[in-house]
DNA sequence: AAAAAGTACATGATTTTTCATATATATTAT
DNA sequence: ATAATATATATGAAAAATCATGTACTTTTT
């Protein structure tokens, strides 16, 4: 087939490898029964506890009010907390709790055994050139949010 | 911030790039009119016309049940057509009329221009490096469409 | 050549996601 | 200090997407 154009195109090809790759994982993430939006509020969490429910939503890559309502499930769950801010009354900070923890740790052990399973079909400099680059790309992102949101994290 | 896992984690990064230059593409899809899951459709059928409703579905990375509607919706613009297939009466091959041309090429250049835009941030290497990358690990997908349906395209 | 199994697409109910906007609080300007 | 503006989150209606299943047709098996 044809396809000149898509094959070649930059944001095709980057959909196209997170999606063949995120629905491999998300299957396993089913299996556990976790929903792959919860996974991503959680793992965000884990790695940044107590961050604000707008900036979670920026790194989760979600809309605010779909956060709202994820967190508001979560913390039905009782996998995560709302604390509300003591310097700025709107805003709530989102904790994971030991609950939480204990379901999403496997998880990420399971993420850890499927990326080496991705990146095996790539050499070792493909590898490095890979995770490098996307580095790189990630700045633009991390540019916004440095503009849009100074304070992520209830520090209190 | 920490961000210990995410940061390094293939699948967060690949969807990070994915999800901020699509954005930024689809905020002047929008502007021109056009929803992001037409757009993909449309591109997809210009590339290559005539395809199935399935192999359309499996190269946008959507649902079929979705695809149908979608294509319905476009039907509906006369930016696209159905057709029977005579060989196999169950399949429908969609194709793009001269009016979804028109719409979609100038969009086309607009996205090769976006996609500048994106690949100026890095060095010519990078640039290359990643290209080759992400056509190596689009592989993995196009071995599953080969299993899945030989047969993508119309060709009566 | 029937029957059984499989495949392609459509459909409708359900769930998820978005969009616009409300509410509460903070900040800035007067 | 008050008014005006801005920001953080919540909410509910609307739109989009998914899921399970239906229908029509084909292929395979017996």
């Amino acid at each position: 087939m044809s396809k000149k154009f898509i094959d070649n195109y930059l944001l095709f090809q980057l959909a196209l490898a997170s999606h063949t790759f995120s629905e491999e994982f998300y299957d396993q993430l089913r299996a556990a029964g976790v929903s792959p939006p919860k996974w991503r509020i959680l793992i965000n969490l884990m790695d940044c506890p107590g961050m604000y429910l707008t900036a979670l939503a920026k790194y989760a890559l979600y809309e605010q009010s779909r956060v709202t309502k994820l967190v508001d499930q979560l913390v039905g769950e009782k996998l995560v907390e709302k604390r509300t801010s003591h310097q700025d009354r709107r805003r709530v900070s989102i904790h994971i709790t030991d609950r939480g923890l204990a379901l999403v740790k496997p998880l990420i052990t399971q993420a850890k055994i499927h990326e080496k399973s991705v990146l095996a079909g790539l050499t070792p400099t493909d590898r490095k050139h890979l995770k490098s680059i996307l580095k790189k790309l990630a700045n633009r992102h991390a540019k916004d949010m440095q503009v849009a949101n100074l304070k992520l994290v209830d520090t209190t």
